[in-house]
DNA sequence: TGAAATAGTACCAAAACAGTACTATATTAT
DNA sequence: ATAATATAGTACTGTTTTGGTACTATTTCA
């Protein structure tokens, strides 16, 4: 469906999150902060941890730090933990078919939409999206969200 | 996952190949073609027909052409019809934290990104698919399939 | 009038997603 | 020491989406 998962979501929320702080968060801090689902946050921070874009800190007082500065982390290294190897298509339409017909229409622009979708990944930087964040105001938020939603 | 469903892959085959004919063509007839499974070529068809990409001429020796030119499709027109609104993410994160905490730090640089996609695609048209699709030759066709897929 | 085509739905199994649960281990404060 | 608070690792589950099928009705042509 062309869409990325909750799991990638939150992970860029816990990223800018720990961005903007030097000591240790604890999963439940953060899961508590956003109001998402505990071990949800825990499950994502587990798998950062594991990818090596964040470091764990175990024991009481424990929790999360950046394992590199917010500028060498970029988007599409979190998806590429959270999301699964990216992979606009996996060259669906049997392949017995393409070499029948010699033709295999969706090759060419579904790469070239690949490669533009990978290039921006690679080049939106953590810290670009911590400080491009948006801070909105309390009282202008509601609407601010019905209107600028995604689609 | 960030990918293109299966239904898009094929309605780019489908769109394509009538793209090149003149006579209406039947679903059927693509389905072997392509060696696509018939019944989901038939139902691509009708809600490209449905969606006003196609039209339909029924009964014998029936089938579909393209009901506009090519030049006049976009990806964006065939991908909203196969896979559902283009949405990279639904605001996930519950919106009451957002207004709690006046940031909604993926915001921005998904909105980017989700331009630049709708973008591409909707520059992206049928035409510009036909004449770049790659013809490769029998011989070739298999180690090239290796080599060059998408990931 | 029968064959071949689309039109419109409704259905189903398998996979992915979103979220939970449990056990083990490490560290620190008391 | 030991209880409390963390992470580590993994396995499980319900729901949704995907990929694909099936069935009935209608249209058109030979």
């Amino acid at each position: 469906m062309l869409k990325l998962s909750k799991k990638t979501d939150y992970a860029i929320i816990l990223l800018c999150h720990l961005g903007d702080m030097d000591a240790p968060v604890s999963a439940q801090e953060i899961a508590g902060n956003y109001q998402l689902p505990q071990p949800m946050v825990a499950n994502i921070l587990k798998q950062l941890g594991a990818a090596g874009l964040i470091q764990s800190v175990r024991g009481q007082n424990g929790g999360y730090v950046l394992a590199r500065n917010a500028e060498s982390i970029s988007l599409s290294d979190i998806i590429s933990v959270t999301d699964n190897p990216f992979n606009l298509v996996e060259c669906a339409h049997d392949e017995e078919l393409c070499k029948v017909h010699q033709c295999c229409p969706t090759r060419q622009p579904l790469v070239a939409l690949h490669r533009s979708i990978q290039r921006f990944m690679e080049d939106m930087t953590l810290s670009t999206i911590i400080s491009e964040s948006y801070f909105e105001n309390p009282d202008a938020g509601r609407t601010h969200h019905e209107t600028t939603h995604l689609s």
